[in-house]
DNA sequence: ACGGTAAGTCTACAACCGTATACATAGGAG
DNA sequence: CTCCTATGTATACGGTTGTAGACTTACCGT
């Protein structure tokens, strides 16, 4: 934000907090530098150190948000698959722009203390709430594999950019998904 | 390589396209320096640029390498889902170190220029080696349907760490893997 | 034996990184 | 109004990165 902001920490600090988020969504935790976050919530570098004490201390307070108050499902398992399957196509239309904290995931990944805090912001929030919506899940790793899935097709049509997702029909991709779906959660 | 090599440039240049292998798997391309890459091969950091152009043309050739000459998988259409998802549960165990051409692409798909890179690779060689071997996928998207599939569960389970796949049954894991594979598969 | 060339190294540079320290100022409390 | 503190900036530093250019040396053909 451009426009000269008054003295308001907190705004201030929601901000440096949304440009992690983009920043982090789009680039990976080691592709954006913590001068380019902090220049897109038009504060100075050093301001992100104050408020979150360094870059990894953004990246984990970035994980937590993002990993949170997401999409939820809706909780009737006679459509689960179908939606999860509906909004996944949807939401890595080739036109779409969604941050969503599997990208966030699959681009920082590759470092490994940003592994370790989004193992633990996984497991926390986004395979807790698998849980909570298919709780026939728990125990047998159908879970993890829900989330490998969505992962894996994010990972090839938006990271990679596959040409043969991108010319595959929707409707026969969200149909092929809801089939996969369905046999990880009975 | 410390043993002082003769002079063989076919020799040292095979040394460094090891060692990028190697570096680029396990860290990513963001993640190691030619540097780091050309002490490993046992030469100073220019050969690297002298025999590969800079860091992008080595890495252009590990995928290229990577991608080709690997585990082919068994043409029997029978046993093929089965074969895949065995093999996948083996090749991810916990105590395993696979130099898998997933985990090049995972590690470095963040990185925008990489990420070209797989994508031609992965399409030229990866894909269609599923088309080889399982031609009903062709123009369905289901062979990059397998690609996503295979990949997220190596994200989640060597990249990521999932402890619910850590500790969830193998047989259990590749039998629902397996039927994944069906739907993809048929 | 010996020179030419391929093979390999050394040094250096400009750019960038995360962040510590010192400094400036807005704005409310008294 | 005045001062104190929270809020924000400027500067700088040590380290690392990719790679360009000049330099050295081993080896092979003659």
């Amino acid at each position: 934000m451009a426009t000269a902001r008054r003295r308001d920490a907190a705004a201030t600090r929601a901000a440096i907090l949304q440009a992690g988020i983009d920043a982090f969504t789009r680039h990976g935790f080691d592709g954006i530098g913590v001068r380019e976050i902090a220049q897109a919530a038009g504060v100075s570098a050093m301001l992100v150190n104050r408020y979150f004490g360094n870059k990894e201390g953004l990246f984990a307070e970035v994980v937590e948000v993002s990993m949170t108050d997401r999409t939820v499902l809706t909780g009737d398992p006679a459509t689960l698959a179908r939606d999860i399957a509906a909004a996944l196509v949807r939401r890595t239309a080739p036109d779409a722009d969604d941050l969503s904290p599997f990208l966030l995931m699959l681009r920082s990944a590759s470092n490994q203390r940003a592994a370790e805090i989004l193992r633990a912001g996984i497991e926390k929030h986004v395979e807790a709430h698998v849980y909570d919506v298919a709780p026939q899940t728990r125990g047998t790793g159908r879970a993890a594999l829900v989330l490998s899935v969505i992962a894996g097709f994010w990972l090839q049509r938006k990271v990679i950019g596959s040409t043969a997702l991108e010319a595959a029909d929707e409707e026969e991709l969200a149909g092929t998904l809801r089939r996969l779906f369905e046999v990880l959660l009975p």
